[in-house]
DNA sequence: CGTTCATATGAATATCTATTCATATGTTAG
DNA sequence: CTAACATATGAATAGATATTCATATGAACG
């Protein structure tokens, strides 16, 4: 019993990924840990869209928006091209979608 | 041009989640950002531990532990049982592993 | 029943973060 | 070069949250 303890114990240590990992990993889903980080995505979900459309769209202000963008820029989710004035965004990385599902498919279960 | 630009607007509105909806998903992602909560569903992906545990594992106090317990239990991710004066915790989800699995492979894409 | 052990919980605090406001940068048109 | 426009950014603020500390609950055991 007390042997069978340590054996889990030791077996979860070995697991566990570093915390470097561990603070890049949470560090990850605290961006899709707000919804209007996650508006940003679903919206860039169907094509590139300028700074100002995502602002419209979400009714919110060109500089709340401009600020999250960043966010999700540095961590590699969107990317960006200039064209004249205006900036365009889009997804850089297929598992956003993926991972919104799965967060979906959670929400389901749960009922 | 203008109307292409609407037309895509017309579409992101159209598939944009409910607010609700947007705010379990963002809700369930917080929950997955940060680390200790990280660490407390690895650990119990090798099988259920009771909250003493937990909490030497990951050198932690058993109260952070056991409010953190509690966050994950609020959202279904995590149950327990009791036997005798020890509550054992467990993961409720497959979803869990899904969903860590994925940001793991945006980690690693994002080099 | 009273003590001990495992866990839960409320309040307080320190830290973090999203938005706002003001302003800066950078591009195009005239 | 200057005005107008799109976007970026720094500082400040308000709200959220993880941990701590003190204490409460609840079970087992003598």
């Amino acid at each position: 019993m007390e042997h069978n303890h340590n054996d889990i114990l030791n077996r979860v240590r070995h697991e566990m990924p570093t915390d470097e990992l561990l603070c890049d990993l949470s560090d990850l889903f605290k961006i899709f840990g707000d919804t209007t980080r996650l508006k940003i995505m679903y919206s860039l979900l169907e094509g590139e869209l300028c700074v100002c459309a995502v602002a419209e769209l979400l009714g919110m202000t060109q500089s709340a928006i401009s600020h999250q963008l960043k966010i999700l820029k540095d961590a590699k989710l969107v990317g960006n091209r200039r064209d004249g004035k205006t900036i365009y965004y889009f997804l850089l990385d297929e598992h956003v979608r993926d991972i919104v599902a799965e967060g979906f498919e959670h929400l389901l279960e749960e009922r």
